[in-house]
DNA sequence: TCTGGGGTCCTAGGACCC
DNA sequence: TCTGGGGTCCTAGGACCC
């Protein structure tokens, strides 16, 4: 069956919702993200304070500068997620295949719905009609075979327009924009792109895919499917509405005004691993490698990670890895500007679990060690005494309640 | 211009193993 | 020891997205 998916985009998401808040604001030039004084970034502007050059991404104090008329707000992220969630529901009530893809943006499976909710168009129609009615805001929606074409074709339908592209019709449709708009190619890859006669998505679909292969690696082969529309490898092929788990989990702050009192920077970094350790429990995972951001006042970056030799969620392992890092990394007299606690190789109560019981696992995989190495010494002979041995073992950890199947260490070469 | 905060994925070198 | 060729894990950094 034809796959049919639609990518539905909220239009100037953060200031339409300040908006509902404070009517006031609506047509003036608004920027959502802070003081017009303070360290930080636009995160979103109306489309007045657009006209002006401003856009996210773009440091507060420049925006207010191309802008002195405009007002600038706050953030409200439980705002912004009160509204996510009503699109959510929404969505829900078209198809159970539906994927926030961001705050602001979703993804819903459309495919083999011809009979509930009529051609695609309608279908289309019918959904923005009831995300306004359900939050009095507006969307754009694009609508096509692969997630890659339908989220480039809201892009093009914005504002608060529907674009659906034929199947067969996505590379004629891709082919005259400009290779920026497909996503993943930021600056530094359209500046490569460029360099080499390449502005157009046509341009590019043109070109040999070894030649992209040699020149951008396994990106530039991801690219060659891209340009052609196709959804090129990892998650751009996952079903719609999969749920997984996040890979990792991070807090980072950066100070109102560089800071080299160790206390004060100490403090900061005990909040943060507070904060990350609450989420890990949220989200029941736990964290085996702890890693440290920081930022000097010369913008300069580094991370510093270590790896625990078991997996956690409690405050005082994380703060304690990360205390450590810090004391390594900073020479106690350079100002530091940011601080951040990523907590990342995420595990499952399960897999905690197994690791916790540190005598066992260790046993297990000397064992598992040594009949790899039979193996390898002598050969195909060895095979079953290697599968007798496993099979053992099998049971021995099948005696433990919290290891489950399937979890056997890895095969040696 | 003076650069947030939350993520994902990729690369590349080195340690270590067999 | 002049020296191979898999593989995994760890760490650091960077591009990119919203």
């Amino acid at each position: 069956m034809q796959r049919l998916i639609c990518h539905v985009d909220m239009d100037a998401f953060f200031v339409s919702v300040e908006e509902l808040f404070d009517p006031a604001l609506r047509g003036k030039p608004v920027v959502v993200g802070g003081k017009r004084d303070q360290r930080g970034v636009v995160a979103a502007a109306s489309y007045a304070a657009r006209k002006f050059g401003v856009h996210s991404a773009m440091p507060l104090r420049t925006a207010s500068q191309l802008c002195p008329q405009a007002i600038f707000v706050d953030g409200h992220p439980e705002r912004y997620r009160e509204y996510s969630g009503r699109v959510f529901d929404v969505l829900n009530t078209f198809s159970p295949l539906v994927e926030m893809a961001s705050i602001d943006e979703a993804y819903i499976d459309l495919t083999g719905t011809d009979r509930l909710h009529g051609p695609p168009m309608k279908a289309a129609h019918s959904l923005r009609t009831a995300i306004v009615r359900a939050t009095n805001l507006k969307c754009s929606l694009g609508l096509a075979s692969s997630r890659l074409v339908a989220k480039v074709s809201s892009d093009q339908a914005k504002p608060s327009g529907v674009l659906y592209i034929l199947p067969g019709q996505e590379a004629r449709f891709l082919a005259p924009l400009d290779v920026r708009k497909i996503p993943g190619v930021g600056k530094k890859t359209e500046a490569a792109l460029h360099k080499i006669g390449i502005r157009r998505v046509g341009d590019l679909a043109r070109l040999d895919e070894s030649f992209l292969a040699a020149r951008f690696g396994r990106w530039g082969l991801a690219l060659a499917g891209k340009a052609r529309g196709a959804d090129a490898g990892g998650w751009f092929d996952a079903e719609i509405g999969a749920h997984e788990d996040p890979k990792s989990i991070s807090h980072e702050h950066t100070f109102g005004q560089d800071s080299a009192d160790t206390a004060q920077l100490e403090t900061v970094l005990l909040r943060l691993s507070e904060m990350v350790a609450r989420r890990l429990r949220e989200h029941e995972l736990y964290a085996r490698t702890i890693q440290l951001k920081l930022r000097d006042e010369d913008f300069l970056t580094i991370t510093r990670a270590a790896s625990l030799d078991h997996a956690t969620q409690l405050d005082r392992e994380i703060a304690g890895a990360v205390t450590r890092l810090f004391r390594e990394a900073w020479d106690g007299r350079k100002p530091v500007r940011l601080l951040g606690v990523h907590a990342g190789n995420l595990q499952t109560f399960e897999g905690q679990m197994s690791l916790l019981d540190e005598p066992e696992t260790a046993r297990l995989r000397q064992a598992f060690r040594s009949v790899d190495h039979i193996r390898n010494r002598f050969g195909e002979a060895s095979v079953s005494l290697a599968k007798t041995l496993r099979a053992g073992l099998r049971e021995r950890v099948h005696e433990n309640p919290f290891d489950l199947p399937g979890k056997q260490p890895k095969k040696g070469s």
